[in-house]
DNA sequence: AAACGCTACCATACACTGTAAGATTCCGTC
DNA sequence: GACGGAATCTTACAGTGTATGGTAGCGTTT
């Protein structure tokens, strides 16, 4: 009998070709729309022929992020903290703003693939170089990604298609609600968020720059001498 | 034909009594574990009963994240804006770790209900009663919310159980990590987290503070009169 | 008392999901 | 040409959300 699919019409499935057509179907239809059976069509191939290179789909979710996380830039262990951190910060929000869905996936993954650790390892090579003592170094490292996760999610409660402004869902968010309910809220994206010139991308950079010049005062402060402990009086 | 289920043996179905049963489902076996069917079975009713009250199972997700929401303490207006922004984070920070399901749903939904921007209100007005401008307060919110948002997803990856330390997880991470490929990361763990005394819960804390730190500089400083844009020369 | 209508609930059915078990085809090697 | 393993497919099953329409119970009206 023929087969479903002349096979030489496709390029044979490996895991990498699945991952990335995964990727791509989240991407576009959003990570709801990907079924075993989508992806598998897509492929030109029946749903099962997947599980042959992939053990379940959980696992695949899991080798997606880590595809996902790999596009972050990393910077070079010798670089000054300060900009390589923000570079880093900067990139991660672009990856992950490219690809929503990633995000909401680290909820239920339990075992990181090895190769994402090299992301924390580096981040922390950097900072120990700069003289970030290890407690420090693993407060940075905690703030700044809290911070660049928590933006993303922000960012993505706001339904922005590609075309929509924010100006657009603000409106939305006004007609219905009842103003005088919500004064402060209203003046605030009246007067403020609807206003020509409100740049919410900005807000990212706003906030990140926050956190790192506070993470350079707490540095400096720390080398500086001063203590976690009250000076030993004498 | 006899009822499926004595009447008097349940108290009726109600909006309310659904939801509540719903987090209580997602709290004892997660978000995943939550099916119509199961609970329906726990209000001893079948599935299809559960429409009459909810349209479906995307707003009924809504209104849970949005009872959860309620559950986050709101300061007065008049309270001084630092110490408000801080008990309101630590309050944020406990409800979601309580219900580590309610923050990955938030990214599918759309529309807020009404009631969950009352939290956004009081926020707003608190700030600006202090004396923040819009743009200030706009800054400072999203700054606080994000860090918040973010720091429960971080804590979220661990997987902790409620008798797991972090240190059981930390040796298992370093079980299955090759140490001289991450030597940094492999250090940060053995002489930094796995040590006596290490606190992950205090973590949280020292970001906030160094937010607001931040935050509260920025202000100052804005209230001293600078300007975004440079001064005109005369 | 009888008929009606409304509220709340249920039974059935359908399309879709992830995936276990086993059959089948393809291709390189002997 | 036969064998064997790698890769793919077929079939099947339990579980999902929910559309459709039925039904039991009750309060009101006549």
């Amino acid at each position: 009998m023929a087969k479903h699919t002349d096979t030489r019409s496709r390029s044979p499935l490996d895991r990498d070709l699945i991952v990335g057509t995964a990727i791509d179907i989240a991407d576009r239809i959003g990570i709801d729309g990907l079924s075993m059976r989508k992806l598998a069509g897509e492929l030109g191939v029946e749903a099962m022929s997947l599980y042959y290179h992939v053990p379940n789909k959980d696992v695949l979710l899991d080798l997606m992020v880590d595809r996902i996380i790999r596009e972050i830039g990393l910077p070079s262990l010798d670089d000054p903290w300060k900009p390589a951190m923000r570079a880093r910060a900067v990139s991660a929000h672009e990856v992950f703003q490219a690809h929503p869905w990633a995000i909401g996936i680290t909820d239920s993954r339990t075992t990181r693939d090895i190769e994402s650790l090299r992301y924390y390892d580096t981040m922390v090579g950097c900072l120990l170089r700069a003289g970030f003592s290890l407690p420090m170094a693993g407060h940075a490292l905690s703030a700044i990604d809290a911070y660049v996760y928590g933006f993303n999610i922000q960012q993505l409660n706001l339904p922005l298609d590609d075309t929509d402004q924010v100006g657009d869902v603000s409106e939305a968010l006004l007609a219905q609600m009842p103003p005088d309910e919500f004064p402060h809220l209203t003046r605030m994206i009246l007067d403020h968020v609807m206003q020509p010139g409100y740049d919410y991308a900005a807000e990212f950079e706003w906030g990140l720059d926050l956190v790192l010049d506070g993470l350079e005062q707490r540095f400096a402060a720390s080398e500086a001498g001063e203590q976690t402990q009250p000076p030993v009086r004498t």
